[in-house]
DNA sequence: AAACATTCCAACCGCGTTCGG
DNA sequence: CCCGAACGCGGTTGGAATGTT
C-alpha cells in the first residue's frame, strides 16, 4: 500500500529534540499516559509526527531508562541474547529492562559486534579458542587510528555524562542534560505515585498486563548481581514500563528458568565465557 | 591550529503486523 | 473478511564529538 511517510507532511519538523519539545510531550503523557500517539501532536502542538512522539518517549523520556555504560555483565547478556535470537532488538531489550532496543542495538553495532569479530579473528589465527585477556595487546584496541579509543567505557561514560542526548554546544548540552534528568525525575515521581488510570489502554499496555512478564523474575536473579541492583530502583514499573516479548507466535522466549540456567549456570559454554570475553576486551 | 578521519548515537525510514470500523 | 490506519521493529543515516596527522 501507498503509504504517505508520516513525516514527510508539510510542517513536520526533523532532527533533534529540544528541551521545550520534550518538556511538552512529557507534560502531555503525565496527563494522559502513553500511548495514542496519533493524537499527541494534535493536542500538543508540536510538529512532530506521531511515530517521532513515540519514538522520543520510548527511547529517552520514559522513566526508568538507564543510559550509557554498559556493564560487563550487560554486555555478556546481549551477546549470549543476540546469539540465540539474532537480531531481535526488542525481544533483548526485554531482558535488560533499563535498556532500550535503540540503546542496545547502537551498542551493539558500534562495540560489540566489533569486539566479536575481533576475538573470532583473534581465535581464529591463534588456533584453539583462547580467551583474550588484558594483557594480550592485541586485545586492548588496537584498531587503526583508535588507539585512544581504548577504554570505551571512559568515552562512553565521558560522553554520556557530559549528555547523552542532545548533539550540541558543550554548554547547551550541559544544560540539555540537566534538563532531561529534571524531566526524569519527574516522571519517576509521576509514575511511582499515580495509580496508572488510562481510560484506554494502548496496545502496548494491553501486553504488559496479559502477559506473564519475564524480566520481573529475571531481575530477581539479576538482583544476585549488585551490577544490576540500579535496574530495580523502578522495578515497581517495570511490569508497566517495559515491553515484553510480544510475538509469541514466531518466537517462543524460552521460559525463565531455561534461560536463566543458559545465561549464568552453564559451565564452560554460556555467560562464563562471554563474560570473560566482555571483560577481557577491554 | 587546522584539516581530515573516525566514532558514536539520536532520529529517521520503510516494511511488516496488528487493530478497529 | 476487507481495508485503511496505527503501531512496532530493525536497518540506516546525519551530523556532532572526538581523535589523528
Amino acid at each position: 500500500m501507498g503509504r504517505p511517510p508520516c513525516c514527510d507532511k508539510v510542517g513536520i519538523k526533523k532532527g533533534p529534540w529540544t528541551p521545550e519539545e520534550d518538556i511538552i510531550l512529557v507534560s502531555y503523557i503525565q496527563e494522559h499516559g502513553p500511548g495514542n500517539w496519533r493524537s499527541v501532536p494534535t493536542n500538543t502542538g508540536l510538529m512532530r509526527c506521531s511515530k517521532s512522539c513515540r519514538l522520543r518517549w520510548t527511547n529517552y523520556l520514559r522513566p526508568g531508562i538507564k543510559r550509557g555504560n554498559f556493564t560487563p555483565h550487560e554486555e555478556g547478556i546481549i551477546i549470549h541474547l543476540q546469539s540465540l535470537l539474532g537480531n531481535r532488538w526488542a525481544a533483548i531489550a526485554s531482558y535488560l529492562p533499563q535498556r532500550t532496543d535503540n540503546d542496545i542495538k547502537n551498542y551493539w553495532n558500534t562495540h560489540l559486534k566489533k569486539k566479536l569479530n575481533k576475538h573470532q579473528s583473534l581465535t581464529a589465527s591463534s588456533g584453539s579458542g583462547s580467551h583474550m585477556t588484558s594483557s594480550d595487546p592485541s586485545s586492548t584496541c588496537h584498531a587503526p587510528k583508535a588507539t585512544s579509543k581504548c577504554s570505551f567505557e571512559e568515552t562512553s561514560q565521558t560522553r554520556n555524562t557530559v549528555n547523552p542526548n542532545f548533539s550540541a554546544t558543550s554548554n547547551n548540552a550541559a544544560l540539555y542534560a540537566s534538563s532531561t534528568e529534571n524531566i526524569s525525575r519527574l516522571l519517576q515521581g509521576f509514575m511511582s505515585s499515580t495509580p496508572r488510570i488510562i481510560e484506554s489502554p494502548s496496545n502496548e499496555e494491553k501486553k504488559y498486563q496479559n502477559e506473564a512478564v519475564v524480566p520481573d523474575a529475571l531481575i530477581n536473579t539479576y538482583c544476585l548481581n549488585q551490577e544490576i541492583e540500579p535496574l530495580l530502583r523502578f522495578d515497581s514499573d517495570v511490569s508497566i514500563t517495559q515491553p515484553v516479548l510480544t510475538d509469541s507466535d514466531e518466537f517462543k522466549p524460552p521460559s525463565l528458568t531455561q534461560l536463566e540456567k543458559w545465561l549464568f549456570d552453564e559451565p564452560g559454554t554460556g555467560q562464563a565465557d562471554l563474560m570473560d570475553l566482555s571483560t577481557d576486551m577491554f
